[in-house]
Parts: C-alpha cells; structure tokens; sequence
DNA sequence: CGTATGTTTAACAAATTTGTTAAACTTTTG
DNA sequence: CAAAAGTTTAACAAATTTGTTAAACATACG
C-alpha cells in the first residue's frame, strides 16, 4: 500500500523484465514473475495471455535499450571521429551501469534466435547496416585525410563494442575472480571509459 | 555403420555437449540431445542417470576448455609481459575459433550460478584469484622498470579478455549486422590476434 | 549356436509447468 | 450503497518434459 506507484498491468512487466533478464526465456517461470511481481498467477494472466506474450514485449522493450541510443549516436552529424568514439563509449557504459544484465540477456536470446535480430530491429525504425557502412565509410575517410592510420572499420567497431560491452557481460566472472562489490565493478567501469577510450584513440592515431 | 569412431557413450555426451553449449541447460530437451546423437531417450537413460547429471560432466568439460589453457599461459615463466599478452590472445582466439559457442555457453551458465565458478574453479586445480594478482604484480613491475607505462593490471586484463572473448559471444549479432558468413568471421578473427595485440602493446608502451 | 550386451519401441508414471475457471473476497467508484 | 473492477484462493485440465519399464529385436562374441 505504501508506496504503490505503478498499477498491477505495469508492475507485472516490471517483475517480468526483471526475471527474464536475469534468468532468459527457458529458465522462467510464470510462478517467478508473478513472485517477484508480489501477486499470483491467476491475476497475471488476467492481464496478459500467456508467458510469450509477455516475453515478447519485454524482449523488445529491451532489444531497444540496448541498440537505440547507440544508433542515436551514430547518426548524430558534426561530430569528429574522436567524439563520436568518446561518446559511444561513454554512452555504452553509462547504459550498462544502469541496466544490469541487458547486455547477456539480449545477446543470449538472439543467440538462440538470431531471425528476432532483424524482426526487432525493423521495428527500430533503423538500419542498423547502413549505419555500420556510415561509420566504415567515416573511418576511411578519417584515413584518407591523414587523421588516422588505416585501420579496418569494422574491427574497430568491434573493439570499441568489446571493451565496453564485455565486462558487462562477464560480469558475474570478473566479480567472483576479482572479488569486487557491485560498487567496486561500477567504479571499475566508470574508469574504464576513459581507459577504453585512451586504448581506441591511441591504436588509430597517426 | 559406416564409420563408427564413437561408442556410444561417448556419442551421447559429443552430442550433449553440442546442445547444451547451443542452447543452455534450461533450453535444452532431453530428446534433443538424443536426436542428435541420433538414438531414443530410453538409451541415453541406460548410459546416464538424467539430464542434470549428464549436464555437470559437459560443463566440467567446457569450463575447463574455457579456462585451462589460459592459466597455463598465465603460469607460464620466461616470458616478457609482451609476449605474454601476445600469446594469451592468440591462444584466446584460436582456442574460440575451434569452439563456437563456448564462451557464451560457460559465461551464461555461470551468470546463472555464480557458485558454479567457484565449485568448478577448484577442480581445474588452480587459483584464478593468484594468477590474476600474479598478472597485476607482473605489470606493476613493468612499470616500476619502465617497460611500460603505469596502468591498472586489471583494466589491462579485462581489456584484453574484452577484445578477444566478445566478438565470440557477441557472433550471431555481428555475423548478421555485418553479413559476413563463418568463414569470413573466422578470417576477420584470425586478423584480429594482431589487431588486439597492436591495440594492447601501443595503449602499454611508453 | 546361444548368451550377453546393446538398442528400439511403446507405453506409462511422475513431475513440472502452463493456462483456465469459478467462487469468494476486496477495493474502487459511480 | 451498489455495481464494477481488481485480486486471491483453490482446484483443475492440458501440455510438456522427464524418467522408468518391459518386451522385442539386433548384434557381438564366447
């Protein structure tokens, strides 16, 4: 009663994106949603039809969060090379830092059904090739102009994806080895823009 | 009949081993396994207690694929920290080549039990924890001597393990965006060792 | 040959999970 | 207040998955 801000329909996919983040599709049950929604099953399929349905807007809710702002950035015009670099990093990170989880729960569902990348990702209203070709293209030209070695686009591309996405993903590994607090791992990461940052900028400039 | 290298034994754990690093333990169907290795369930019941108990000696198996010869790496003496890097990476890479899906498959299954790292951890008979802080105290002393400059032991290992490790878990989305099918993910990989490589050394060296 | 071992078939029981339903109860709201 | 909407309870049916069993069949092997 204290502090009931969302209505039940909301509360539910909450639960839901909370549970099939952590978990994925296979391993949840109805039961663990509703659980963690605090209310039983009967009530969750009063506003829902059945477990995929409710997967299904929760996955591409998700699916939007992880790509999107990325996209944004992308296509974001006036922007050096560096820049754009240094903001898609810092963006990356932050993102990840605030959602726990998304990064593996994304990559492991495309992972079993790759069709749902492009499926989802036309109901992004994006091209998400086209913007791989755009930033193949900046990087040549950066090239061309001398103000970068030549470097192939797409493993720079993947790199500065690795070096940002990566550790998140791993998360679990790298906290268990390194024996770091969720504090100490978004510290950790908060660093890292930099470091990712430093480590890009200094393997492509002349 | 025709050439029958496996008995069947072991073709029901090749074939376990197949679907569970594709599809994970929740994912997986005990008639999927036995369809791949091309009997009926009733005989892969005859050679295993059940599901879960077929599952541990598969993740036993792959979690050792997945660390074991990157400790060894790691405990390796005589090497300067150059060559180390180099030969973690390209051990790394090759290593993901040969086992798609791998490191996707022990990363998500740890994310799912934590506690699995720690228990499995200890069969490998060594301390990942002491290597690492064997690998910091190596680079702090690089830089003492001047061999390279200051950094953080642990960014520049989970940068490393970033670069060579995502792009294997991230492969689905990358074969897709980038429309590159296995073969030219693997040449883009192979180039990748020295890629990485380069990243590394130039973000270390004075 | 014939016996042991490996394998399939088919049927089944048990467990789990999912989705449905009706009834009762609670809260909201006109 | 009274009706509507929201929620719980409990029971249940259906579907799926798992694990077991017995019988028949095939193959290897002494």
């Amino acid at each position: 009663m204290a502090v009931q801000e969302k209505n039940t329909e909301e509360l539910i996919l909450a639960a839901a994106s909370k549970v099939f983040t952590k978990k994925g599709f296979a391993a949840t049950r109805t039961e663990d949603i509703a659980a963690e929604a605090g209310i039983n099953r009967a009530l969750l399929h009063y506003y829902y039809r059945d477990k995929q349905s409710i997967f299904n807007i929760i996955f591409e809710a998700r699916f939007k969060e992880f790509f999107k702002g990325l996209f944004v950035i992308f296509e974001a015009d006036n922007l050096t090379l560096f820049d754009r670099i240094r903001r898609i990093i810092d963006h990356e990170i932050s993102s990840l830092i605030k959602h726990p989880d998304l990064a593996r729960f994304v990559i492991m569902e495309i992972a079993q059904d790759p069709g749902r990348l492009v499926e989802y990702g036309q109901k992004l209203g994006i091209n998400p090739r086209l913007l791989i070709a755009t930033f193949e293209k900046e990087v040549a030209l950066a090239a061309e102009q001398g103000i970068i070695r030549q470097v192939s686009g797409r493993q720079l591309l993947i790199s500065i994806m690795s070096l940002c996405v990566y550790p998140f993903v791993a998360r679990p590994i790298i906290q268990t080895l390194m024996q770091v607090e969720d504090s100490g791992f978004e510290k950790m990461m908060e660093l890292r823009k930099q470091e990712a940052f430093d480590l890009i900028a200094n393997s492509i400039k002349k």
